[in-house]
RNA sequence: GCCGGGGUGGCGGAAUGGCAGACGCAGCGAGCUUAAACCUCGCGGCCGCGAGGCGUGUGGGUUCGAAUCCCACCCCCGGCACCA
């Protein structure tokens, strides 16, 4: 038994706590033993997939990244003590970009920049100490990889779901390539400034809007609501009918149109095509031809995103092109326009036009003089221009009087009947253009011969490899296309020469599937195999950033799916519950940036206080899914209280045996009503009130110490050991390192990560009394001690009998008692 | 414009119908120290000497009781942005 009394100052104990010497030592120790490997099977335990997303080797990490991983790191923690055979996997997003940028201003060799970063990283990644297995670590740009990033596309073309087809690209003709949109500001080229164009290239597309409606149907799954209607907006379906109109004096042709809705069709008083309709050559007069080229001429010019922007633009740009089409419900000629609100890529980028039941038309109408019809009634309160809302059909024959919904079944029903017309869904998603002109990427494994025209290289050639040796020249092209050795090939149906394709695929192809590898990283013979699929997918728990809300999340599930039609991964969706978690900011609450040089180093911040001290503050800021600017001063804190919980851990009270005591049961109910506080809020990943919760009962340990020894009293030694030893176990999942060390300080058996979690006894968090507030009115006046058990007559007894009851009363009689259980009297005077 | 999230002390936040401000930062006071730092203890929404009054963006409502539920409005953040 300990007898020493700690010296008098506490700062006096020869062992400080120092994460410096603690932290590099337990990890050394933790990878030698191999404690974070992860088998496929361990017998009497079931899997969970634990992943939080895998970073862009951009060259260091960013306290985002330790943001969005420790948390994630610590879920896994927490169900590997609840019983369960976790895998953590972590890997690299090493394609892309910025590694071919670099190449381009000569700075390195894109692999060999990665490279380096990737290494550099991946010890920066160490220093969380997080249960990673390394072991099953994952890179994009390594060939035992991305060979089956190209036999997913492989079996994608075989089963119909990619195709090459002609695309509206921006097109910069100083740098003389493709720009992304993202790379598109202002209409600029955002690197020289260059006035983008429009240009139709031969483009790789993924038929993603086949599996729209199945993308669609997110409903069940646990994920958060936002990031579900994100989805469900970006797919964007939409019901309506679609019908053809004749052209005057070109009996030959007709225009179809797509609407919502079929039933105002008796209000259309004009057609709009958008500019690139390949009627509008056919159909525009003599008369307006120039007018109509100039028109054309113009929208070409300016990028999709300036069409789509009604910035800076009063009205609607458009002109009359001189013919006109017969609306079929009415045999009215309407003159037909071109417009650039109408766009190609959406429904038959032809509408009929009905500016009183729809705003765009509406200005339209009005800024080209067009007439406007009602064919639904408005509210006699309604002031606005369109009506969009529901109301009988006026002005339009056999619909008048019906209501929305059932005039739109007759008109789809007429036109169906007249064979003009269907029923028919558009969605708004767009197949996934993923060809790339870049090299820094997975080549598209096609060939293109002569004769038999585009072939797919047999799987049996993959990976079709990256040559190291290419040249970084601005061309237009992939610097693929620049590599003989790369582009001759031969054709694999007939063996003549022919050549390879050099687009490289978008890098969210790599990332839509990774989480499939790390299951079955070593094989040779399968992007993953039967049983590994079996063992781990779908994942149970993936954890990342909003950003990724539609495009990750969407080809992932997209990926998936077709995975799963492939018959190689069970379940329908990857991500059985997904967490976004916030964003983290600079201490001024702007986005981190090197420019605005408000960026926080989170090594720097790992060699101050040290790596549990730093995991623990990112969790303690404020809620997960919240985020928000990081302040540097605040982690003291954090760094006061793993100090004071070292001395309390490190210098012992004098013990006793009194279990029974007043002291000790305060302990032991401090020490249940935390493990209960803690293990339902790591559920919830309310990381910030568990280390409240923590940190009271460091408090209430060392209160309970220091009072013991200003009385010159023990401290019940099974009372103080519980509390010691079930904080150590409540932590560990957030401060991995500290926890390990106060573990074996005080005896225990290595390692405390292959501990139980601590179960909470109800019956020892029992309070022996409870303080009952006594309202009048609502208003607290007073309080009774009395037990938590009491009943109501016990309660208004004790009230009755304060001093002041009949003060509070202001000389009243009660109207009426409530009374809440353990929680409050509130008495009612009129 | 549409959709989503949010507004609580000087600051981050806690409390989702029952004692507003847990836990922490910054601050103030005291102890320890030659001193400072560290550490420890205490104070801490606003007004008021006090009893008490007022307080969770604003205004209304429901309720014995509202930060929490309902209605209207204001502001901030994020996403989408002519999809017929």
């Amino acid at each position: 038994m300990t007898t020493d009394t700690p010296s008098e100052a506490t700062t006096d104990f020869g062992d400080r706590y120092d994460p410096s010497t603690i932290e590099p030592k337990w990890r050394a120790r933790w990878e030698a033993d191999g404690l974070y490997r992860t088998p496929d099977h361990v017998e009497g335990k079931e899997n969970r997939y634990q992943l939080t997303m895998l970073p862009y080797p951009s060259g260091d990490l960013h306290v985002g990244h330790w943001f969005a991983m420790t948390p994630s790191d610590a879920l896994a923690r927490y169900y590997r003590m609840r019983g369960y055979n976790v895998m953590f996997p972590m890997g690299f997003d090493a394609f892309g970009l910025p590694a071919e940028n670099a190449a381009f201003k000569g700075n390195a060799h894109p692999r060999d920049w990665t490279d380096a970063n990737v290494a550099h990283m991946r010890d920066q990644l160490k220093a969380m100490g997080a249960m990673f297995d390394w072991s099953r670590e994952m890179n994009s740009s390594r060939p035992d990889y991305y060979r089956w990033t190209q036999w997913f596309f492989l079996q994608l073309y075989t089963r119909g779901l990619a195709e090459r087809k002609k695309a509206l690209v921006n097109w910069c003709p100083k740098d003389n390539t493709v720009l992304a949109n993202e790379q598109v500001v202002g209409g600029r080229c955002e690197r020289c400034d260059s006035l983008v164009e429009q240009r139709e290239l031969e483009q790789w597309f993924l038929k993603i809007t086949d599996y729209a409606d199945e993308l669609l149907d997110n409903e069940a799954l646990d994920w958060p609501e936002h990031v579900k209607l994100m989805q469900r907006n970006w797919i964007g379906r939409s019901e309506g009918a679609q019908f053809s109109m004749r052209i005057q004096g070109h009996d030959d042709l007709e225009l179809s149109v797509f609407t919502t809705r079929p039933d105002t069709s008796f209000g259309m008083t004009f057609a709009v095509l958008a500019p690139e309709h390949p009627l509008v050559e056919q159909i525009t007069t003599a008369e307006q031809r120039a007018a109509v080229e100039e028109f054309v001429d113009r929208i070409k010019r300016s990028t999709e995103i300036e069409r789509l922007s009604t910035e800076g633009d009063a009205g609607k740009r458009g002109v009359f092109t001189g013919a006109y089409a017969i609306n079929p419900f009415n045999e009215q000629p309407v003159p037909i326009y071109l417009a650039d609100y109408v766009l190609m890529s959406y429904g038959t980028g032809a509408i009929m036009a009905v500016p009183g039941q729809d705003q765009r038309d509406w200005d339209f109408a009005k800024a080209y003089d067009l007439p406007i019809l009602r064919t639904v009634q408005p509210p006699a309160d309604f002031e606005g221009d369109a009506y969009t809302g529901d109301g009988p059909a006026i002005n339009s024959d056999w619909l008048d009087g019906l209501l929305k919904e059932q005039s739109i079944g007759r008109a789809i029903t007429w036109l169906e009947e007249r064979g003009i017309g269907e029923r028919r869904v558009n969605y708004r998603m767009r197949d996934w253009l993923i060809s790339r002109q870049r090299y820094w990427g997975a080549p598209i494994p096609m060939v293109y011969c002569d004769t038999c025209g585009i072939q797919p290289v047999p799987e049996d050639q993959l990976p079709v490899v990256l040559p190291y040796d290419v040249e970084f020249r601005p061309t237009g092209e992939s610097p693929l296309s620049l590599s003989e050795d790369f582009v001759g090939t031969t054709c694999p149906v007939c063996d003549e020469p022919a050549r390879r394709e050099t687009d490289t695929m978008d890098t969210f192809m790599c990332s839509s599937w990774y989480f499939m590898r790390y299951a079955d990283p070593g094989d040779d013979g399968a992007a993953i195999s039967f049983d590994a699929a079996q063992a781990w997918l779908p994942i149970d728990q993936y954890t990342g950033g909003s950003e990724h809300a539609v495009m990750h999340l969407l080809y992932a599930r997209f990926f998936y799916k077709v995975a799963r039609d492939m018959g190689i991964v069970p379940g329908d969706e990857p991500f059985t519950r997904y967490y976004s978690q916030g964003q983290i900011l600079g201490p001024d609450g702007r986005r981190m940036s090197k420019s605005r040089g408000n960026v926080v180093p989170p090594d720097d911040q790992v060699a101050k206080w040290g790596a549990d001290t730093f995991r623990a503050y990112l969790m303690f800021l404020g809620p997960w899914d919240q985020g928000g600017p990081y302040d540097v001063d605040g982690i003291v804190g954090v760094s006061r209280w793993l100090n004071r919980l070292w001395n309390v851990a490190t210098v012992e009270p004098s013990f006793v045996d009194a279990p029974g005591s007043d002291e000790a049961r305060a302990i032991r109910r401090a020490t249940h009503q935390t493990i209960a506080r803690v293990t339902t809020d790591i559920e919830a990943k309310a990381f910030n009130t568990i280390v409240a919760a923590l940190m009271e009962l460091t408090n209430t340990l060392h209160r309970a110490r220091e009072a013991a020894k200003d009385e010159g009293q023990s401290v019940d030694r099974a009372a103080w050991d519980e509390a010691l030893d079930s904080l150590l176990l409540l932590m560990a999942p957030l401060c991995p390192h500290v926890s390990e060390e106060l573990w074996e300080r005080r005896g225990h058996e290595y390692s405390i990560h292959l501990q139980s979690w601590p179960e909470s006894d109800t019956a020892l968090m029992v309070e022996d009394t409870v303080e009952i507030p006594v309202q009048v009115n609502g208003k607290v006046r007073d309080r009774v001690s009395v037990a938590p058990d009491a009943d109501e007559a016990t309660v208004r007894a004790a009230a009755e009998a304060l001093p002041r009851w009949s003060e509070h009363l202001g000389g009243k009689e009660p109207f009426r008692v409530i009374y809440v259980p353990g929680r409050l009297l509130n008495v009612v005077v009129k």
